[in-house]
RNA sequence: GCCCCGAUAGCUCAAUUGGAUAGAGCAACGGUCUUCUAAACCGUAGGCUACAGGUUCGAUUCCUGUUCGGGGUACCA
């Protein structure tokens, strides 16, 4: 009872994280000095000697004051001393960093706090009321999703989730385009495959696809239709092969737990005029101009490498068109941010769609482009080369029957996008330790079965623990990794880099694991068990939830 | 040629966006189960952060070159 009431004593106070906290004394601080406000950072250090908070504004301000660091931070630990809650010392160390110790029971009090606010443990709704569209996958429906698509279908989703979580309201978004070159070749290449299934000797086109997947669809088209369709119905096999592929498309992503709300159709976009619009539009305002049949817009002058051609001379246009059009739509449609993920190999085209938008008038700033890098596969140490035409891939779908949801979904988000992600089909074949993803899951299903464990044992109830009795080494030190959620959902959302809550959750697993091996929680004392419990139970919300906001599941045994 | 991304332990990658002694996993070696799950924990070993300069109190991080990988540089998507 004693700390239920000391509990509700700091609650108000606790709406600031720890680092937060300190950065507003800081600049209290600074004003009662009189000292201007520098650029100054306030963290968590990565050694724990160096306290649980630390800060090098004493550095920043060494040179406008003209003094050395150690004696302003011994100045600034002065005036702190006693002003920010939980903090037992203030320590001066090393070049001049301030270092903030707290108390045992300023941790503990959180306990409360996260079973109170379960899943939105400290979250401050800072994307309520704002529209967010992601932009993933968008992959033309040529083929089954590969390796790479995974990547950007996992990533997309993740980033989306973590957007959620924040309040936003979010629209995963899926474009693509089934008429073209492509498709036609698509159509043809299955056609062939019909033809050879009512005995012709009929060849695949040149450049056409090889997969087997194709020869499926003409056998399900045979089904459908018989056998004695000519290539007069090519559009007929175009529409039934997308139709098809598409199918599989949504199947797959659907296993890893992600469904789009809009598709996208770029054919929409000719339909009801957008197109025309824009381009008739850019020329009004004289950023075209015609040369050799086609008709070229002036990219250099909005800061492009170089001027592009958005009408081929046949009359055609080429992809940036539609792309421009689609990008002016998402900004009409109102969005208050736009997140586009895409490949690293579209990172020459987007600096031609944001001109051509400024172009025209709009403000881009609202829109993020996130570039991943592209996805090597290796099987016992060796390349495995990947092309949808000839076939020669592993589909998304084969390495989710390989590996399971989970250890797709963790292997693709724990590499950060910019870095090249090498999948080793090996290794996240193995169902063992050497596989990362069963040590978080564990992590969960360990905690799960202490609570169905302490019931068994007869302790019905924990509420009324004294939580006081948590001050051991390796329980404070899981305690701080709990309340760091928080800055981790600030960095991933500045960052929308959905990595940073992998290697977070990973490390919090760590802590616990190191915690249950030391720390018996239901023992025969009752009281101690009590607080300990409540403590799993605290642990448990966190570690789901971040399991839970990168799509993967929370076993409740192994 | 030009543009973008990368280069960190044997391998795959981190490093709180400029901070203190550069950290994990895997692989190697040694130790820990009568206990709530050993899919765990502890220890040992492993580094001139590709190279050369520069910027400052301080650089894996920023700037300039060089080397090597990947991507782009279409009237292909």
């Amino acid at each position: 009872m004693r700390v239920a009431v000391a509990t509700r004593f700091f609650m108000g106070l606790f709406e600031e994280t720890m680092l937060k906290e300190i950065r507003n004394k800081m600049n209290a601080v600074l004003d009662e000095l009189g000292w201007e406000h520098p650029d100054f950072q306030v963290e968590r250090p990565r050694d724990r000697a160096f306290g649980h908070a630390s800060s090098n504004i004493a550095m920043t301000l060494a040179k406008t004051l003209r003094r050395a660091p150690r004696d302003i931070a011994a100045e600034l630990a002065e005036k702190l001393k006693d002003r920010v809650p939980g903090v037992e010392t203030i320590g001066v160390e090393g070049p001049g960093f301030i270092n903030f110790y707290y108390s045992a029971s300023y941790f503990q009090a959180f306990i409360p706090r996260i079973r109170r606010e379960k899943q939105r443990f400290q979250c401050e709704f800072s994307g309520k009321g704002k529209t967010v569209q992601v932009e993933f996958v968008s992959a033309n429906p040529t083929g089954p999703l590969t390796i790479g698509h995974g990547r950007q279908a996992v990533l997309g989703d993740s980033i989306a989730r973590i957007l959620e979580w924040h309040g936003y309201d979010v629209t995963r978004e899926y474009y693509f385009n089934d008429a073209g070159r492509q498709m036609r070749m698509l159509g043809a290449s299955v056609y062939a495959r019909y033809r050879r299934m009512s005995g012709d000797d009929m060849p695949i086109p040149e450049g056409g696809y090889e997969g087997e997947y194709i020869t499926d669809i003409a056998r399900q088209f045979h089904e459908e239709y018989g056998g004695d369709r000519t290539d007069e119905d090519l559009q007929v096999f175009i529409d039934f092969a997308a139709k098809a592929i598409f199918h599989t498309i949504t199947a797959s992503l659907r296993r890893l737990n992600i469904v789009h709300d809009v598709y996208y159709n770029e054919r929409d976009l000719y339909r009801n005029g957008k197109i025309d619009a824009v381009l008739k539009e850019l020329e009004t305002k004289g950023h075209v101009y015609r040369k050799d049949g086609a008709v070229w817009f002036k990219a250099e002058a909005f800061g492009a490498e170089k001027d592009r051609v958005l009408v081929k001379s046949s009359g055609e246009p080429t992809y940036r068109l539609p792309d421009i059009a689609y990008h002016r739509e998402k900004l009409l449609r109102g969005f208050d941010m736009i997140v586009d993920v895409f490949g690293s190999d579209h990172h020459a085209t987007y600096p031609d769609v944001r001109a051509a938008l400024e172009a025209l008038g709009h403000d881009t700033s609202r829109i993020r482009v996130l570039l991943h890098q592209f996805v090597t596969l290796t099987r016992a140490g060796r390349k495995i080369k990947m092309s949808t035409r000839k076939a020669e891939f592993v589909t998304l779908d084969e390495l989710i029957d390989l590996a399971g949801p989970d250890v797709v979904r963790y292997f693709y988000i724990m590499r950060s996008m910019g870095s090249h992600l090498n999948f080793d089909i090996a290794l996240a074949q193995k169902q063992s330790d050497e596989n990362p993803v069963f040590y978080l899951q564990y992590a969960h299903a360990r905690m799960h079965n202490i609570l169905v464990h302490s019931r068994e044992k007869g302790i019905a109830s924990y509420e009324d623990a004294d939580l006081s009795l948590l001050k051991e080494d390796e329980i404070i030190a899981l305690l701080e990794h709990m309340i760091e959620f928080r800055d981790v959902m600030y960095l991933c959302l500045s960052s929308l880099e959905p990595m940073h809550l992998a290697n977070y959750l990973y490390r919090l697993a760590t802590a616990f694991h190191k915690c249950y091996t030391v720390h018996r929680v239901v023992t025969e004392d009752i009281e101690l068990s009590k607080a300990r419990l409540q403590l799993i139970d605290a642990v448990k919300i966190i570690l789901a939830n971040g399991l839970q906001l990168l799509g993967i599941r929370t076993p409740e045994k192994m």
